[in-house]
DNA sequence: GGCAAAACCGAGTAACTGCTCGGAAAGTCT
DNA sequence: AGACTTTCCGAGCAGTTACTCGGTTTTGCC
């Protein structure tokens, strides 16, 4: 794809692959714990079970851990995304809130790493701006549903009501991270309410079936 | 007051205790810019306009620079907890929720270097401890409120509630600080109209005048 | 097997880091 | 003024870090 990746060469036997996938894994779980700066790419090298040597072959310095784990975050996460910007009209308002916050919540139960990417916590300029762009995302497809259901809002309104409803969602998911098992449901539950809750009082009413035909305008699809 | 506080040595002349400030100053900025782990002491000093010499007569070593850090953030922002903890019978629910988050928002307009200590971007131990201290003490303070205005609720419930509060307001203080000027009034009244909703979802319609004395059962207290 | 490419290794290096130390300068007393 | 304390300084030290390099091992192909 990118003609400049972060990879000094690229992994080609099957053996290789396996070991860059592993050494970005413990990467990840590094710099979350100590944050990027504190992290000795020595210190990886060795908990990924192999040498500085190796890992030095295929990223050309520290920084391009940092990329490759951006990469990777943004490839794996984008067809959740991608899922969850269809609009389902058989679905009312809220029953769709409670699909796009329990797969979010599905997402980051099972890849527990990208957590700290939407916290904030990752202090390389390469992963913070991934986390935006990730964000970005999320509020562009929030924006679009909420256009195709509520046509009525203009659209100024409309950007600001999808950034606050991604905002919370991405801060209590990260809660719900940081949290024993039992009381994560419940911590997911609240979100759902609060994004209700929100809606109810912005917009109106949200949890009314889509209105999709009823437009006055055809809805753009860029 | 404490018998081990961070500085190795406390600067009695005026112009050594605002050296000492300005070096708080700027360590505040340089660890919110790259992390804590990147920050170099030496970088640190030049910037604040000293040497490094001079730092390492007041602040026995890196980590200390962090801890003294700590405590400005949270003696700097105690008293302003303390104030919005006092109920005022006087209001409705929509007005103190209104006061809270106007009060937290002013505050974080008027001291921004407080902001990166609640994002979770500051990534030495005791900034993240002091931060987590501070969030939880927002948590026993609306959840008292809560106490006084709804005890009809339980309080394992009440404490949930509490805690979604405090979440989704510092989320949203810190979104709103890193937004122009104009957007911040914006996702300010967003805020607030987001505790509303959920209030109103949660444990039925919230904007009440207090309610002690209005009782079914004697609530529950753990 | 033979051979070239890919992968692996880890001791070594130049640069940087946190931090010390001895002495100069500025402030405070009598 | 003199004497004593506090403050300031920055060259330099010991330890650590990101990263290199020459050589060895493994793999894929004939």
């Amino acid at each position: 794809m990118s003609p400049e990746g972060p990879l000094r060469r690229r992994p080609l036997q099957a053996r290789a692959q396996e070991r860059v996938e592993r050494i970005l894994d413990t990467a990840e779980q590094v710099f979350a714990e100590v944050g990027f700066g504190s992290a000795t790419t020595n210190q990886i090298a060795q908990q990924a079970g192999t040498s500085i040597g190796s890992l030095y072959e295929f990223f050309p310095n520290k920084e391009a851990l940092a990329r490759a784990l951006a990469e990777r975050y943004i490839a794996r996460i984008a067809p959740v995304y991608d899922a969850l910007l269809v609009d389902e009209p058989a679905l009312d308002g809220g029953e769709l809130i409670n699909r796009i916050v329990e797969s979010l919540d599905r997402y980051f139960r099972e890849h527990p790493g990208a957590v700290p990417l939407l916290n904030g916590r990752l202090t390389s300029p390469e992963l913070v701006a991934a986390g935006e762009r990730l964000q970005g995302a999320l509020v562009a497809g929030i924006d679009r549903l909420l256009a195709n259901r509520r046509p009525d809002v203009i659209a100024e309104h409309r950007v600001t009501v999808a950034a606050v409803i991604a905002e919370v969602t991405r801060s209590m998911l990260v809660m719900a991270d940081q949290v024993p098992l039992s009381r994560r449901r419940v911590i997911v539950r609240e979100t759902e309410r609060l994004v209700v809750g929100y809606l109810t009082e912005t917009v109106g009413d949200p949890p009314e079936a889509s209105t999709v035909g009823r437009t006055k305008k055809a809805p753009r699809t860029s």
